[in-house]
DNA sequence: CTAAACTCGGACCAGAACGGTCGCACATCG
DNA sequence: CGATGTGCGACCGTTCTGGTCCGAGTTTAG
């Protein structure tokens, strides 16, 4: 289907919404929601992943918020698609269930591995500061 | 998630198997699916749906079977994804769901078209005779 | 000290997508 | 005519995923 999912849109609009914020400024999961029009409920987990992962900073408590926790140049399309949809792979071809007659000359597996490379590396090129 | 179905990797296994048959051999879906490992009762349907776009050619009756319509290096990888995942799309955008708060100020939407396009050169570039 | 506003994390649910199966009609060849 | 194939539509079970809810911990304001 080659594409992302709505959480990592969600991640990717909530990150450029981010960047463009003041040095030391936080933003409110709320308020980020409500000024982007995302899901209201859906983007504190979005945001929390994120933080885990270590793109954006949280301070608790009342006045709390995110902010990035690196430059929005350093961070790329691909990363945030990473850590929100987990590693992403071209082909299923996981365990044995189809052993692709035999795993040594499957043929198709390493042509693919490249094209996935290839998506990747066009992922990778791309940072939040270029949205 | 960038993946693609399973309905389209068998899709490229099936037709760089028949991309391998002498020009006038045919295939019939059984011995392909059996030869290559895969779903037998699901690999007529991928290849129905091949056919009626024209990427392979179908004969019926006894000793039937599947060849290309035309040559393996004229079928990109993105046209097989296309005709059985339908048209790929990066971002769910769609419809004025979420409404990306004003439309002609969605900051994130033109950006995302362009990874979209280059990801989609990436598998247009590629062809069956290359896997 | 208390209350409010916020983050954090897990549990949970409904709907859609997807892989897979079955069954029947039609075509071709021996 | 019967065996073997394709063609096509209906159907089902499972998984994924977007989305919601709730309780707990934290910080600031009054």
């Amino acid at each position: 289907m080659i594409r992302l999912s709505r959480k990592s849109d969600y991640g990717l609009v909530a990150l450029k919404a981010l960047s463009g914020l003041a040095p030391d400024d936080a933003l409110s999961a709320r308020e980020l929601s409500l000024q982007q029009g995302l899901p209201v409920d859906l983007t504190p987990k979005v945001l929390a992943r994120l933080a885990q992962a270590g793109l954006v900073e949280s301070s608790m408590g009342k006045a709390g918020g995110y902010k990035l926790a690196r430059e929005a140049r350093s961070i790329s399309i691909a990363e945030v698609v990473r850590v929100l949809d987990g590693e992403p792979s071209l082909a299923p071809c996981r365990e044995g269930i189809l052993e692709c007659g035999r795993i040594d000359t499957c043929d198709i597996k390493h042509p693919l591995e490249n094209l996935h490379r290839e998506v990747m590396d066009v992922l990778s090129r791309m940072s939040i500061a270029q949205l």
